[in-house]
DNA sequence: TTGAAAGCGCTAACAT
DNA sequence: ATGTTAGCGCTTTCAA
């Protein structure tokens, strides 16, 4: 381990002072004064003494935590996938004595959101990693944050207002061009486009999507301004429901079809199709779901547009847990995760 | 640091032997009776210990080293992807006491990789990376590292009856047949396609591409039957020639052009379309060579499948570091890397 | 405000 | 073959 060749002690007696002096100004964390404080610093300069990051850990045997705050999920769901990066991060900085607390919450409810965000600041951990939901809470709960100088994170998507560390995610705007872009195939020309949404976007409660969805209205007005296109909005808790609403909505037309929804259950459609046998049809959704990708192997599905959620959890959660260790803020603050298209014929390789 | 509570001083004591002992078991460097063994390796699971590595490290000041063996190459070249991702984890995993170092070789001379490998040998590294282009000789120094106990793991392509630890890299063959689906759009049947090869693939002295090509092909067999395919071959050193050769066989035909490139030299054919005005035509390659995604935005080529080949590095070393470190075997022994899809669309957020 | 000293978990040289 | 011991570089009492 030639690495760092200086020690603390090298320091020390170069300052003409002992390691305890070296270690309190190092942290500084006081008890120094003036010019111990500026040798020491000077002398740490000159030597370009760095701290042995592993000495230092197994010292001090302090645990700190990261707290994560992202909706509850079913296994398969969206949120599974953050939250297995999110295990797989924990496990490699435990060996950092850092530890992480995932604070679940329901996405349909204020007040859950409100309890997760409270017990993270009771719990007043060393760092916070957020998926946000709700706008207003959030800025809310940013605040309360950054007045008790907790440093936080946001995953998948942020509040532009808040003084967050740094933001993981994918280029929402962006992802609703390439969307449009495959969906027509870089040639076709749809007549119609049917736009399947969740059924509670229509009252705005709540859509994190919209971004997405401006992007890809924005490159059909450009390419194919004649296009026509039907929003259909559908309640995913309800089969039925659904697949009335579809049977209404294109089940009636004739023709090749061109299908598009801007979250991550376009499986609920692609079970429909493949139930009512509408197998002309070209159909684009995102991310890599189980079940979406299995509609990809049907053919139900032509392409879905991912962004390895569970890197982004990874990347948010050692940024944090980089920033603890060694104050090191992330290189970049907003993060854009890369798109990834996906297609019957790569995707058995994509984790 | 609550993470590991169970300390070797724990072991020691409950197996009723010394650290010192523990130790010995623990990186079983001998002198150590059968039975004291067995009933230090029985604590050891009864317990659950797993050694702290920074302590370890710490103590241990020793350096270790893993050597890369992998082709020279210039700036913005295929090859500096992978360099690129070499010394990323290299300077990861110096933290860990481990040393890279990196052995170039020309791939266009047996030579030159016969040296490399003799200088590799010679050094006795703890580890060896490898990406292979001479196949027999290859093999060769697989053996020989094989019988001077050093492990060693294929970068990018492998030979496959050595024993190797790991391989990382694209799934060739499939890799071809994405190519071949996404050059014909889903839906667009090609009359002609024109494959644009390296002249030295002719001479059959290596063709890293092979298993590619042949998974196109195999693609267009079956889908599209009809289509003609035309090799076109060029020398990638002589802008001149190849022009010629392109205007030869490309340049008179009239309407859409259908072209791909097995290897990451796209940009070569998209700079001639581009010098000759030929806007109409489907142009697939591979690699995320500056140079290609220069082309994805100018509208030359539209799509190219890539492959994070600096991941793949960093991936190799890390695992033969986990090795070295730990013993870890790597938890799949091929690794195959996920195929993205780069367009005009998301060519931007790809690292 | 500062120094001294006792570890943290493990390694390795030295005894036995 | 096994135990003992002095560190590795840093943190953290505890005294001074």
């Amino acid at each position: 381990m030639e690495c760092n060749k200086v020690t603390i002690n090298d320091v020390a007696k170069a300052a003409g002072v002992s390691k305890g002096t070296v270690d309190r100004v190092l942290h500084n964390r006081g008890e120094v004064s003036a010019k111990s404080k500026e040798k020491v610093l000077k002398v740490i300069e000159e030597l370009g003494f760095k701290p042995n990051l592993y000495a230092s850990l197994l010292a001090s045997q302090k645990e700190r935590v990261i707290d994560c705050v992202i909706p509850e999920h079913l296994p398969g769901e969206f949120w599974s996938l953050a939250s297995k990066g999110i295990s797989d991060a924990a496990s490699v900085v435990s060996r950092y004595g850092i530890r992480v607390r995932t604070v679940g919450y329901d996405q349909y409810s204020l007040e859950s959101f409100r309890a997760a965000c409270a017990s993270v600041l009771e719990s007043n951990p060393s760092g916070v990693i957020v998926a946000p939901i709700f706008r207003d809470e959030t800025k809310r709960f940013a605040g309360d944050l950054a007045a008790a100088g907790i440093p936080y994170i946001f995953l998948d998507s942020k509040i532009e207002e808040a003084d967050y560390m740094a933001y993981f995610g994918m280029p929402m705007y962006q992802s609703g061009v390439l969307c449009a872009d495959i969906l027509c195939g870089g040639r076709e020309i749809p007549e119609t486009v049917y736009v399947v949404r969740i059924a509670r976007d229509k009252w705005g409660l709540s859509d994190p999507t919209a971004a997405r969805r401006s992007g890809f209205m924005n490159y059909m007005a450009d390419n194919h301004p004649d296009a026509r296109i039907v929003n259909v909005f559908i309640n995913p808790k309800d089969q039925k429901e659904i697949w009335d609403a579809l049977d209404d909505a294109i089940g009636k037309e004739e023709g090749r079809k061109f299908i598009v929804m801007f979250n991550s259950r376009i499986h609920l459609v692609a079970d429909y199709l493949e139930a009512r046998g509408l197998a002309d049809c070209r159909v684009i959704g995102f991310d890599a779901l189980d079940k979406n990708i299995a509609h990809l192997r049907s053919g139900y599905v032509q392409a879905l547009i991912a962004q390895h959620t569970d890197r982004q959890a990874v990347d948010a959660v050692n940024a944090m847990a980089d920033y603890i260790l060694l104050g090191n803020k992330a290189g970049k603050r907003d993060n854009h995760t890369q798109m990834d298209i996906l297609t019957k014929y790569n995707c058995d390789y994509y984790l």
